[in-house]
DNA sequence: GCAAAAGTGTTAATGTTACACCCATGC
DNA sequence: GCATGGGTGTAACATTAACACTTTTGC
């Protein structure tokens, strides 16, 4: 269909519409989804008796074209003109992980005018979570250009400068990226925020950047802020666990999420009304067995 | 500059590039900016006694064209090739309130295929807030077509359904949007939340509305829930604050935006670590003297 | 004096943090 | 027996919610 065939509820064509509302005639830009795609796994095991670590891992795409040929960028494409974002980001993630009905949310818009050296394009990013034992075929299914990455990202640099009328605040960001058999990818973001009497402003910028394409180091980072902070009240966490789960695995995935060490007792009192027990538990783990327990799903019904 | 003449920096045209990446050719959506500025203003005295209430107040635009000729929408407009979303968005509240350097985050970006009828439009909304203060000679230099209405959001109905795997829990919200002069506005905002098995979809529509163009209700709700619920944990609500205030003035803020009464022992208790005590004082208000205090930038200095 | 709001103190309930301890399993 | 994790109890402390009370002003 041909854009300027298009006749609209007022009987304009498209073109007729654009040239009287929009001051840049055709001249428009690209919109594309950029997906996050997380999920939880398990290393290896050191010794029959330990637990296995868990890893939190991002899907990558290895570009085959310029710009940015043989690194590593997010999953996603552009939204079609008859679908909206959300189809579109669905669209993506059943292209990618073959499965529809995940949990996924809108993160944010990124509309920097150079943000792509091809073109004007607007991605909107969004973060899917997925249970790692429903993806682990699929995975394989891929082309070998998509692959799961290990992630870890920690601020390893603070300051702070007084200015006349308020300070500025300047914190840095590694972010790590690794996947067995591939390089390891790295990325220094710079978070600033300036006060100045009563105005706060904030911005980030990446500082360094080996093997990421696009600003994706960014959204990447951004979206681990978001997963960090939602963890703590939400029930997000759970859309990473399998049907089926341990307690202490529940906490491995908190504590892989906020990077901290967690108290035993006090994680179980707080998450103890979002979980139901079964009568199931696990064996043959070289220790006592463990209960497995469900998600509540009922867990919030009279305050949300 | 035609779009065919642009010449990326891998030297391909645009338009080159659009035919390789792009499968829909010349037919891309349009990008715009909605801004939803907010303020809180006195409403008129009951007496020389009392303490004005205080009303949560959004810019609105009364449409002049068709669609939703004579309808009011919120103020916003397209991206322009060479600046960024959050330029567009600073460009608008400019043109709009001619402030620059006021509090203004991102929201969300709208993209359902049939959001205006007149073609595809993509919409990125943002928030801004402001201290009345600054603003009040604006709104009147304004052209009579953009006007301050009260907000009002409440939940009318609630009910769930259980179904054979999980349960379908469906809210109303209703939305008035008033201003002396102009019929009132209201909207009816459906939000649906259904769990099945352990799957949790959420999504809004909008069921009624009068006077609202496009789908800014749903917009407009969206905005004050982010509102409601970031001003629980962030010091997003001085930004609606004078330079000095008193501690009932932001009460009443804090009380206007969640609709609750508060105590006041216990708000004076949590808030005061992001005041300082200034020695100046109100006076002539028919009742004790009180204190005025400003913002305390620093008050989260140790924790983010 | 009195209405209105400013401002402070107290107590009970609740939630959080840190730590200590016992239990069950596989080798 | 012992390493490893499963699972529970408790005391100190911090936070919150509800209420009661005193102070200061303009008319």
């Amino acid at each position: 269909m041909a854009s300027n065939e298009k006749v609209n509820s007022h009987g304009q064509t498209e073109k007729e519409f654009l040239a009287a509302y929009n001051p840049y005639k055709y001249e428009r830009p690209s919109v594309t989804v950029d997906m996050l795609i997380f999920t939880v796994t398990d290393a290896k095991k050191r010794n029959y008796r330990t637990l296995p670590d868990k890893e939190l891992k991002l899907l990558l795409i290895k570009r085959g074209e310029h710009p940015f040929i043989g690194q590593w960028a997010l999953p996603g494409g552009f939204v079609k003109m008859d679908e909206s974002l959300e189809q579109a980001a669905v669209r993506e993630l059943k292209e990618e992980t073959n499965i529809d009905s995940i949990y996924m949310e809108q993160l944010y818009t990124w509309g920097e005018a150079d943000r792509d050296p091809r073109a004007r394009i607007i991605s909107t990013s969004y973060m899917a979570l997925a249970d790692s034992s429903t993806l682990e075929v699929v995975a394989n299914d891929d082309a070998a250009d998509a692959k799961w990455f290990s992630v870890q990202c920690k601020l390893f640099q603070e300051h702070r400068t007084l200015t006349g009328t308020g300070y500025e605040q300047q914190r840095l960001y590694k972010l790590k990226l690794a996947c067995e058999g591939e390089k390891d990818l790295e990325a220094v973001i710079k978070k600033v925020k300036t006060v100045s009497g009563r105005t706060v402003r904030t911005y980030g910028s990446i500082e360094e950047c080996s093997g990421i394409a696009f600003d994706h180091a960014g959204i990447i980072e951004y979206a681990l802020e978001r997963l960090r902070s939602k963890i703590e009240y939400t029930d997000i966490a759970f859309n990473l666990m399998p049907e089926l789960f341990t307690l202490t695995q529940l906490q491995q995935v908190y504590e892989v999420i906020l990077d901290t060490e967690l108290l035993k007792a006090n994680f179980r009192r707080k998450t103890a009304h979002m979980v139901i027990e079964t009568n199931q538990y696990t064996k043959d783990a070289g220790h006592r067995p463990s209960k497995l327990y469900r998600f509540n799903t009922d867990w919030n019904k009279e305050n949300e």
